[in-house]
DNA sequence: TACTATAATGACTATTAAGTTATTACAATG
DNA sequence: CATTGTAATAACTTAATAGTCATTATAGTA
């Protein structure tokens, strides 16, 4: 009785179609933006025709943000990970840093895709994918936010704006990640990691100067 | 004696169409990013044909960049001025932190002008544009970067690499300019200006903790 | 005022690329 | 193996816009 939902062919042939094309999508918009990405181009990297990417995806914008939205739902459930269990929030704070700075020391070019994003959104989208990508990214800055919330109240931070801090967190790291790329750094990323964690905990102070 | 330079009535009109079409452009472009920004529209702002574009710019990515050159000469050279003097490192900190944050939430535009640049930059523009703004950038980098050595040496701060401390505070900065952007925040900068400069300064740990 | 050189115009061209559709190929099924 | 419906194709349409150029207007000058 065990009812096995076999797949058809056609539906296996479906199924790998969308995968090759998202993955096409991925490799074409990382390495040459949204504008300079064709549909013409990420067709013939999947090795369909440019009439089969609209089979499977409405418009450029929506196969656009599909391919995005794969490897950064992959960001966001490492970073869910990372501070998963009963952990102090220094601890926490660590695996944030760790986790962000590795995750995009290994995929560089989607860094690129998001810095591009974030720059374009405001002002070349319609209003409606910064939205999305908006409500995509909130799970991200309320969990580094609760942790941090967390840490005021057990008295090992300053009292703050939980979510500024957030803020300012997120950006340290991508900084640096900036800083790598354009001085085309490869010294261990354990190096640059330790140094966000040691500014953001205790800044830049001298101990016991001014 | 005085051998008065004299502008004709034509070199007048010539200095005052260019300036018609910068300002004209920068209004455009920070209303509409670089692609949806057209050279019609900049035009029919201008209150001149697309034709009269070109008699004063080679294409669009040069008007482009001469548009922005000039606000973000007025940015650096208003930081610049800012560390003027001989000050302790602490104050010049402070000094940077208040001119960036009360000259982007004067000019917010801009600011998403430049972080479109930035995000478009690596992928959209080419490459030879990257370079030069990394040039224009870079007596800012500098600066920043100076402060802290000279930190570095007084003892005040901790060792650290000097420009990798710069893009870490240029970047808290940005952040919380992005945050009040996005969050569409109206409470007085000066309370972020101050989050950040303790937060880099001193970091977020409470005194004693851990 | 008349002549000349330069500035300005805007219709025009050329290109690019998104999205469509008529046609063809192929998988499922009895 | 024949029939049918769905998937895939690629040539086509459409729209947008950067950049050009022949024509017109205007400032400088004698």
């Amino acid at each position: 009785m065990a009812e096995e939902k076999l797949l058809t062919k056609r539906e296996v042939v479906t199924e790998f179609r969308r995968r090759e094309i998202l993955r096409s999508a991925q490799e074409v918009f990382a390495r040459e933006g949204f504008q300079e990405a064709t549909m013409d181009k990420i067709a013939q990297n999947a090795g369909v025709s440019k009439g089969t990417l609209y089979l499977y995806f409405k418009n450029k914008t929506d196969l656009f943000f599909q391919a995005i939205d794969e490897k950064l739902n992959e960001f966001i459930s490492l970073i869910h990970k990372s501070l998963e269990g009963d952990h102090p929030p220094l601890k926490k704070i660590w695996n944030v840093v760790s986790t962000q700075m590795e995750f995009f020391e290994d995929h560089k070019a989607f860094f690129k895709v998001c810095l591009n994003i974030r720059g374009g959104l405001y002002l070349e989208h319609p209003q409606e994918y910064f939205e999305r990508l908006k409500e995509k990214y909130q799970p991200y800055f309320n969990e580094i936010s609760q942790v941090i919330e967390q840490g005021c109240e057990q008295g090992t931070f300053c009292q703050v704006e939980p979510m500024k801090a957030a803020y300012l967190l997120a950006e340290m790291i991508n900084s640096l990640i900036l800083y790598r790329i354009i001085h085309e750094t490869t010294n261990p990323v354990t190096q640059d990691e330790k140094l966000i964690y040691r500014v953001f905990l205790r800044g830049l102070l001298k101990k016991g100067a001014e």
